[in-house]
DNA sequence: ATGTAC
C-alpha cells in the first residue's frame, strides 16, 4: 500500500525505516521484501514494526521477512532481539499459536503410487487425526500427566509409543526447550489442552500430501541430504501448534502483563497489544517458563500426529511403516522466543530473539543442527497456500545478517472475510479436485478462507529470501492431498 | 490462532 516516506531502498530487496519515523524508536526497521511484495503488505505492518523499535533493550533492527502482514502487536514476520538484562518479553511478539510450526514427512513412495489410493489416504487421515475448532484427540492422559508432557516434550512420545529417538534427533531443540515449568501455567489453560494432543486444529493448519517433482529440484545435492531423491517422491507437510493450550499461555500472561507493565515496572509501548515484561522481572521469567511448555506441547502435537500418518499410510498401502520409509525431514517452530547466542555489534552475546511467523535458519555448522544436517545448513520448511505449493530451503552462514531467520508461509494478502466473500468453500474444494488436489475440511467456510488468492505468490517469498542469502531453495513441493481444519 | 468477546 503506501509507504512510509521515508523508508529507504538499500538493495532490491532490502528496506530500511529509520529511527527518525517514529518517536521513541530505539533501532531502524529492516524490511525483507521485493518492490511487488513491500507495495502489497498492508500499511499496518510498517507500524507494527515501528512500535516493535521502540520496545525497551532491543538490540539491533526489528525485522521483517517478506511474507509480513499485519498481526497482533508484531507484524506476522516479524524478529527482534533483545537484551536479557535491559530488554523485555512481549507475547505479542511470539503470537497467540505458542510454537506453531512445521513438520515434514518423506516416504519412498512416488507420485503415481499415491494417487491411485489418494481419496482413501486422505479419507482416512481425516478420519484419523481430528481437525477443525474445539476438538480433542485419542491421547487420553490425565491432567497431571500432561504436566509432565509439557516439560518433557516429544521425549514422551518415544517412551509411549508414538515415536522414535530418530524422530526426536530430527526436530529442533529435539523436541524440548529445557526450563518449561508446568508450575507457572494456569488450570484453564492446562484444562483446555490436556486432551488436545494428536489435534490438527483450525485456520490455516493443514496436512498436506505432496510430491517433488524433478523440475522443482533446485539443490540436488541438499535435498539428497535431506532425504529427497526419488523423482516424482511423496511427502507429507503438516502445520499446526499448541491449541489452545499455548492460546491459553498467552491469553494468561498478556492479562498479567498489562496489569504490571506501567504500574509495576514503568514500561509505556506505543500499542497496548505490545504489552511486556522485563524479561528478568518474576513476571517475564514465569511467562518464558510456561511459554516453553506450550513450546514443548507443540512438538509433542505433530510428533503424535506423525505416529497417526504412520498408521494411516501403513493401513492404505498394506505395509510397515519402515518399508514405506515414512522419515523425518525436520520439525520446526515458526511462533518463539529463544535465547540465542548471536554477533551484536561485533560481539557475541545471548539474546532473546522474539520470531513471530518467522523460521529460524542456521547456516551450515551450527551446533545446533542434528549431526546429519550438519554439513548442509539447517532444513527451513515454508508452507505455501493450498493451491501454490510449498518449499523446503536451507539455512546458510550469510542468514547471520536477520539473526539466522527467514520467512515462514506466504502470508495473507486477503482478509478471511473478503475470502469468504469471493469463494464458496465446496465449489473450491471441487474445483481443486479436479485440479488434482483432492481436499477434506472439517469447514468449508474456513476453506473458503484459505483459497490460494488470499495468499501472496511463494515463490516471490522465497525468491527474496534467496536473493538476500537468508536461506536458499532446495525443493519445491505441489500437493495432491490435504486436510483441513 | 482460539471452547473465534470481558
Amino acid at each position: 500500500m503506501k509507504l512510509p516516506k521515508s523508508i529507504k531502498k538499500l538493495t532490491d530487496n532490502i528496506w530500511e525505516i529509520p529511527e527518525s519515523y517514529k518517536a521513541g524508536m530505539n533501532v531502524p526497521v529492516r524490511i525483507y521484501a521485493s518492490e511487488k511484495l513491500i507495495t502489497e503488505m498492508d500499511e499496518g505492518v510498517f507500524g507494527q514494526i515501528s512500535n516493535v523499535a521502540a520496545l525497551p533493550g532491543i538490540t539491533g533492527p526489528a525485522y521483517c521477512m517478506p511474507d509480513g502482514h499485519w498481526g497482533y502487536g508484531f507484524p506476522i514476520g516479524g524478529v527482534a532481539a533483545f537484551d536479557p538484562e535491559t530488554g523485555v518479553i512481549s507475547p505479542g511478539g511470539i503470537g497467540f499459536d505458542i510454537n506453531c510450526g512445521m513438520r515434514l514427512i518423506r516416504t519412498i513412495l512416488t507420485v503415481d503410487e499415491v494417487r491411485s489410493r489418494i481419496r482413501d489416504l486422505v479419507d482416512k487421515l481425516f478420519k484419523r487425526i481430528p481437525a477443525g475448532v474445539g476438538t480433542t484427540g485419542f491421547v487420553v492422559i490425565s491432567r497431571d500427566e500432561f504436566r509432565e508432557v509439557v516439560e518433557s516434550g516429544a521425549q514422551w512420545c518415544v517412551k509411549n509409543g508414538y515415536g522414535v529417538e530418530e524422530d526426536i534427533d530430527l526436530t529442533e531443540e529435539k523436541g524440548c526447550v529445557a526450563g518449561a515449568d508446568a508450575s507457572k501455567v494456569s488450570a484453564s489453560a492446562i484444562e483446555r489442552g490436556y486432551r488436545q494432543i494428536g489435534t490438527l486444529g483450525s485456520g490455516n493448519h493443514y496436512l498436506e500430501i505432496q510430491v517433488a517433482k524433478p523440475v522443482n529440484i533446485y539443490d540436488p545435492k541438499l535435498a539428497k541430504t535431506f532425504g529427497i531423491d526419488i523423482p516424482n517422491q511423496v511427502c507429507i507437510m503438516l502445520h499446526c501448534g499448541s491449541r489452545g493450550f499455548g492460546h491459553q499461555v498467552a491469553t494468561d500472561y498478556l492479562h498479567t502483563f498489562l496489569s504490571v507493565m506501567g504500574k509495576k515496572y514503568d514500561i509505556t509501548t506505543p500499542d497496548r497489544e505490545l504489552a511486556c515484561a522485563p524479561f528478568r522481572s518474576q513476571e517475564g521469567q514465569d511467562y518464558f517458563a510456561a511459554m516453553k511448555c506450550a513450546i514443548n506441547m507443540s512438538y509433542v502435537n505433530r510428533q503424535v500426529i506423525l505416529h497417526r500418518v504412520r498408521e494411516v499410510f501403513s493401513d492404505v498401502f498394506h505395509r510397515d511403516p519402515a518399508d514405506l520409509g515414512l522419515h523425518m525431514i525436520y520439525d520446526i517452530a515458526h511462533n518463539t522466543a529463544m535465547l540465542e547466542k548471536h554477533i551484536i555489534d561485533g560481539t557475541e552475546r545471548e539474546v532473546l530473539v522474539h520470531r513471530k511467523g518467522a523460521t529460524r535458519a542456521f547456516g551450515p555448522g551450527s551446533t545446533s543442527l542434528p549431526a546429519v544436517y550438519r554439513n548442509s545448513g539447517q532444513p527451513v520448511i515454508i508452507g505455501g497456500s493450498m493451491e501454490t505449493g510449498s518449499y523446503l530451503l536451507a539455512g546458510l552462514g550469510s542468514g547471520e545478517q536477520t539473526l539466522f531467520t527467514t520467512a515462514h508461509g506466504s502470508g495473507r494478502t486477503m482478509s478471511r472475510r473478503q475470502a469468504k466473500k469471493l469463494h464458496n468453500g465446496k465449489q473450491l474444494q471441487h474445483d481443486l479436485e479436479e485440479r488434482g488436489i483432492y481436499i477434506r475440511t472439517a469447514s468449508y467456510s474456513a476453506l473458503a478462507e484459505e483459497v490460494g488468492e488470499a495468499y501472496k505468490n511463494i515463490d516471490d517469498v522465497v525468491a527474496v529470501t534467496e536473493n538476500t542469502g537468508i536461506s536458499k531453495r532446495v525443493v519445491r513441493f505441489v500437493p495432491i492431498g490435504n486436510i483441513k481444519g
